[in-house]
DNA sequence: CCCTTATTTAGAATGATTCCAATTATTGAC
DNA sequence: GTCAATAATTGGAATCATTCTAAATAAGGG
């Protein structure tokens, strides 16, 4: 990534915090970068691994708070795909998740919008969707 | 319930655990019966608790082994909707969790067909869909 | 009724997340 | 730029959720 680009980053990142009342700090942009780089829906505990490398006193209970002030400013979601550690994905355009239940991949795939138009119950105000579709990927189909 | 309800659904429990290679015992007929008799999606330490007060005996890793053969015989679903611990439904139709992110409720809510159709990765093979919601129930809403 | 083997049990162990109190860093006002 | 106010970070302890373990018990087939 060259400087510019950085640069330009850094300041969105700066905004969406500020606008949700969170100060910008290097941690923050550390764990926000990591979940850039390789998006492969990682734990926290991943997460704080990755920032490590970068930044090597990054304690857990601030990569915690990091990853929760991003969801809060809508920058990362949450993902619960199974029992155990919650997942993090910096994708914030409506895609649902295809999970194998066998090696543990993750496949974004894009939702059409008809997807998401069912009717609610009475009152309920919308914030977003999770949408996992469970089953085994290809490489595990064939493997048994 | 009355005693042939009773026996009748002892039945087809005993039946749907055997043909997964699975033993009817009185503490799984105990956690099926807690999660149908009040179906808010209890995490499995709030199934532990109903339990307990039908058959004081019963252990923590008991009530996991009950739910997981549960899951596995295709009696409950397991409902991911929040950080934390995993909830447990034996609604078994096609529907999904609308969740109340302030107070927690969850309502049950019909899918219609149209809904699980979007094409995925090549070669994936789907066993099933969780869907959730997440927003604030119109209680919440009022509150606000 | 006996044998085999799955299941249950209590408690220890692990894993994931949150809490805490002291220190440090960011931000806005001057 | 300096200062004060306060949010964020830190390491470690604490808590919550789940899994593991080894011994005792109970199901189910013959």
């Amino acid at each position: 990534m060259n400087p510019v680009e950085n640069h330009t980053l850094d300041h969105e990142l700066g905004e969406r915090l500020a606008t949700s009342g969170f100060r910008f700090t290097s941690q923050r942009r550390c764990v926000y970068d990591v979940l850039l780089q390789k998006r492969d829906h990682p734990t926290a505990e991943e997460v704080f691994q990755r920032a490590k490398r970068q930044m090597p006193d990054i304690s857990h209970a601030t990569v915690y708070n990091c990853l929760d002030a991003l969801v809060a400013c809508g920058l990362v979601r949450q993902v619960q795909l199974e029992r155990g550690a919650t997942r993090y994905c910096p994708n914030m355009e409506e895609h649902c998740h295809y999970y194998c239940d066998e090696c543990g991949a993750v496949f974004d795939v894009a939702l059409p919008p008809e997807a998401t138009s069912m009717p609610g119950p009475k009152g309920f105000k919308i914030d977003h969707y999770e949408i996992a579709v469970h089953g085994f990927c290809a490489d595990c189909v064939k493997k048994k």
